[in-house]
DNA sequence: TTGAATTTTCAAAAAATATTGAAAATTAAA
DNA sequence: TTTAATTTTCAATATTTTTTGAAAATTCAA
């Protein structure tokens, strides 16, 4: 297998794991080229590798961009914008995980906080239930929560090391 | 607020989060429905009380009886199906997260294992750097792919409680 | 400034995903 | 058996999400 093959399959791997998990299949795809690429590649060489639209390169770029885990190199006498990506998994990894946990843990965990206290009042058999349902998920979500937040900041996943070291 | 607007709010909240991470919205509302529902609730009850197809209805059933964090309750005397939850959150969230790694991790880390090897081969520089980067995701997600699979076998998330105290 | 190169925006189109609902299959009481 | 209740299936429909591509905005060299 050549290089070309096993870099576009590492980019569909790569595509349809992101895909499953919530991140934009293009998105993703992007990431994955620029992480096979040794040098700084500009929208129109990614367009043409991914046949994908100007608009999806740009959004695509610009959201990779806004995680952190690409970065934009100029090349001199250029007047086109280049990109590379971070190629330090644990890094790019642990920003992820960060980044989901506010856009999307956050939110709903301070719902769950403040369904957990106006639950708390209610005396009867079902209010108290449903409290303790509430106060389990709750109490649950807020520990994974915290976890990726320590772990994401963190020097470079030492704590994570730990961890795998731990179950090992 | 009461009973029925909170446990509202708790099913809207958990259907939102279940989309964001790739669960069927339908399917995170009836296992939240079930949650924080004393009795066992029929096809027909979480039909009405989602407003959802009997198509759907049935469909997301199967799901969660698939994944093992409901379960099937018959009522004497009644031809109905009943359901319930599985309660204990430390059971269903390890369940969840052993069948995603299983169906969605595995598959894409075998990939990656396949490719590692083959670009092991490859002496040219630019080969020497695709093999670095498939081997360095490779390694990280095996690891990660480990750590799930440990914790959702040990009792009852016990190496997670460890490691909550270790991050504490 | 001007204007060509480049990037950004976003309405429209396409693709992917979820949901419906009614027919078919199954189940079990009579 | 028969039949009514219940569950399952799945083609059709609806919804959501992604992608396109061309116009508008921006940038910067001349």
């Amino acid at each position: 297998m050549n290089l070309t093959v096993s870099k576009q399959k590492f980019i569909d791997t790569w595509g349809a794991l992101g895909s499953e998990w919530g991140i934009n299949k293009s998105v993703a795809q992007v990431q994955a080229l620029l992480l096979v690429s040794d040098d700084p590649l500009s929208t129109d060489t990614i367009m043409e590798a991914l046949t994908i639209s100007r608009g999806n390169a740009n959004m695509s770029l610009r959201q990779l961009l806004d995680y952190g885990i690409i970065y934009k190199k100029v090349i001199a006498g250029d007047r086109k914008e280049y990109f590379v990506a971070e190629k330090d998994i644990w890094k790019w990894a642990l920003k992820i995980a960060l980044m989901r946990k506010q856009k999307e843990i956050d939110p709903a965990l301070s719902v769950l906080t403040e369904l957990e206290a106006e639950t708390k009042k209610d005396k009867s058999a079902e209010g108290k239930a449903l409290h303790q349902t509430i106060h389990d998920i709750q109490t649950f979500t807020d520990q994974l929560s915290t976890l990726v937040e320590r772990v994401a900041t963190s020097t470079r996943g030492e704590l994570l090391l730990k961890l795998l070291k731990l179950i090992a």
